[in-house]
DNA sequence: CGCTATGCCTGAAAGC
DNA sequence: TGCTTTCAGGCATAGC
């Protein structure tokens, strides 16, 4: 999955097919992903209009005209394709059918007022998809304890630090944690680490002073962690462009990437050349150099 | 065959 | 005993 860059990406992309249109037809061809679609969801979701698409970490939020949220998660491999409906075909004389344009693992296709066609693609069916009132979807079992936004107003280095705070987990695994922050994943956590000097296997606590304020090392995480991000996106809004979908792959930045796969690669600081290494968190791949992150 | 993969929930284990 | 934190396992599929 896309972390939070590529969800952003991904919730741009699907924004002209889906935002102000509605639902004509709804089909899911499994009842589940990672869990149930909500009862009756196909039918719940017909005839209702998108008023707007939002984002909350890695979250994708319709908000829909009858007072329901419509949450999409896409997991490790869930992706968007948006193709033009049967309606708007270049060749009228030739029924086009539409699934023959589908491919396996295409879970769910939403037929929008629009004239696109949206099918949703997840291989391994980590993602979810659910529907929920307005006015509980803070309260509600995806969104009740998130962590701020990391390019909100509330992501500061004293918010971090109060957080870190006494926690002898290392940073990487801090970090990733989306009760602290939504939306960093396994990939912008090691570039972010990277970017401010700091080793994944540093502990948390270490970011706070002793009266829990931030030290000059929590604010510069804060900086890394934006600028990381901010690049990302606008990395892949500029691929956006050339595609009518979203696939929620990783685009142009991937090229940008200093130490995320570049195992034994030397690192791009200026110092005495020194390999990306790789070890293992948590059961997950970090890459960082330690001559530069401390 | 074994290993890896952008996520995240659950339950066990460990620490205080 | 209990609360909190940490860690491995599992979910399911594809690619090397």
């Amino acid at each position: 999955m896309p972390e939070l860059p590529e969800v952003e990406t991904v919730r741009r992309g699907l924004q002209p097919a889906m935002e102000g249109a509605r639902f004509d037809r709804v089909e899911t061809r499994r009842a589940d992903l990672r869990v149930p679609f909500p009862r009756n969801f196909a039918a719940r979701l017909a005839g209702r209009r998108v008023k707007a698409l939002r984002r909350r970490g890695k979250f994708i939020l319709g908000e829909l005209d009858d007072g329901n949220v419509l949450i999409l998660h896409l997991g490790m491999s869930g992706s968007f394709r948006i193709l033009d409906g049967a309606g708007s075909q270049a060749s009228p004389g030739a029924f086009h059918h539409p699934r023959s344009a589908e491919r396996s693992h295409d879970h769910v296709a939403f037929e929008m007022s629009s004239g696109k066609r949206i099918l949703y693609n997840d291989p391994r069916r980590f993602g979810l998809m659910d529907l929920v009132p307005a006015a509980e979807i803070d309260g509600c079992r995806h969104f009740a304890g998130m962590g701020v936004e990391p390019l909100g107003a509330d992501f500061t280095p004293h918010y971090l630090a109060a957080r870190f705070a006494g926690r002898a987990t290392p940073l990487k695994a801090a970090l990733l944690d989306q009760h602290v922050i939504a939306g960093l994943g396994n990939i912008y956590v090691s570039e972010a680490l990277w970017r401010a000097g700091l080793s994944p296997l540093r502990s948390a606590a270490t970011l706070a002073r002793k009266d829990g304020g931030p030290t000059a090392r929590a604010a510069g995480l804060v900086a890394a962690c934006r600028a990381v991000l901010e690049e990302a996106i606008a990395a892949g809004g500029s691929t956006l462009r050339n595609h009518t979908l979203t696939d929620g792959s990783l685009g142009a930045f991937q090229a940008n990437f200093a130490v995320y796969d570049r195992e034994g690669q030397a690192c791009s600081r200026p110092h005495r050349p020194t390999a990306i290494r790789r070890i293992v968190q948590g059961g997950r791949s970090t890459f960082y150099c330690p001559a530069c992150q401390r």
